[in-house]
DNA sequence: ACTTTTTATGAATTTATATTCATAATATGA
DNA sequence: TCATATTATGAATATAAATTCATAAAAAGT
């Protein structure tokens, strides 16, 4: 942050690190944390068990920091497409079709979070404070969005709540669904349909290419 | 099932598991599987440990025991319903409105059920044939009517299989998300809200009140 | 080359909890 | 009432996995 520069030393830190990271990830995503040992991740990173408590004060906060880093990959690729100054059914339909982004470039990440944190409220693991932050800022930008598209006439009045449930419900399944075996034709031919299912539902008919 | 007639012992023991049924749901519902120890069932429904043992082999079988009964009750309530002769349009709305009973009724096994199964796929506890065939069962036949209501002009030319999932993950939230505070109008209203926003996206403009 | 500091190691310890089983309590039938 | 069978008990056992820590290896500094 602060230094431009680093020792080695101190890259090689980060990069075990990370190495580390990336190795309760794969395992965390495949398995789920309570199946998977610290000797697991140990195992799969190629330290010892006692270095991973070198870098990390126990098993949950190893969990917290991989959560917390997943938020933030999400946040970054979705957040700004909710930023930009399209019309509302245009921010939509650019959201969803992110999702073809989001789930290329992590589907570990994704599976990880979706399977560990998605809908699953019980989850022991308590959710960070940050992880729910990204879901609660994106609901709410979702909802206005979808607000002032209805304000402007852009949209039908349906439930704005209701119906950012619904969207990011339905793409988190499809998501869920499409990492068990990734086919980028498939992914792309489903967020358009689900585009479709919702822009349908959402837009006027004045301003819709009717059926 | 063969016996009308049952003694008293046999109708207690079936009592007895019952109650260790219930407790088992009380704290997995609101704690989770791995955060419930059988310590715990046993002091919730005043048994001794040794005790549950009797009535089932492993924590996991208790654990799939209660699972199949929720995906019975579920199975009971929805199944029906979409074996009706109503039109396709008015079976999903009764479709969805069959989820304020069902929430009414089961709203332990509904919490229990939606957040140990309904999303979770990489759950070490193996989800049971019988609670995977259900949703199935109920998937594709709800893929069927939509498909159907397609074919007879009633609904939109939508993809069949999306909606269905973007139906089904929608209600799942919805219903996970009222488990946490049960109230009653709310339900209903979120529901009807629901209701217009998926019936408006699969009708056609001609069979609809428009907007 | 040697000392000091940092980082890595993994066997040993602790902890948590699933499961067992010898024993006690209770019910059944003679 | 007593003998037998059934069911309940919970301390003891087994097991698995999180965490620690004395020791070793590696790196940095002198």
């Amino acid at each position: 942050m602060t230094q431009t520069t680093m020792t080695r030393k101190e890259r090689e830190k980060i990069r075990h690190k990370e190495e580390i990271l990336r190795a309760a990830l794969n395992l965390f995503s495949s398995k789920g944390f309570h199946n998977v040992s610290m000797q697991d991740v140990a195992g799969e990173s190629e330290f010892a068990v006692g270095t991973l408590y070198n870098f990390f004060q126990s098993k949950e906060q190893l969990f917290t920091e991989l959560l917390n880093d997943c938020a933030e990959k999400i946040y970054e690729i979705l957040w700004p497409i909710l930023q930009t100054q399209l019309p509302e059914n245009e921010k939509i339909r650019a959201f969803i079709k992110a999702h073809n982004k989001l789930l290329e470039d992590n589907i570990e990440f994704i599976k990880f979070y979706v399977s560990e944190y998605g809908t699953l409220t019980t989850v022991p693991v308590t959710a960070t404070e940050k992880a729910e932050q990204t879901k609660a800022d994106l609901y709410m930008k979702l909802e206005d969005i979808i607000k002032s598209g209805i304000r402007k006439n852009i949209f039908r009045c349906v439930d704005a709540k209701i119906t950012t449930m619904s969207l990011t419900s339905t793409l988190q399944s499809f998501i869920l669904e499409s990492s068990k075996n990734f086919v980028k034709a498939e992914i792309e031919d489903g967020l358009a349909k689900i585009e479709h299912l919702f822009l349908d539902a959402l837009l006027l008919s004045e301003n819709r290419n009717n059926d």
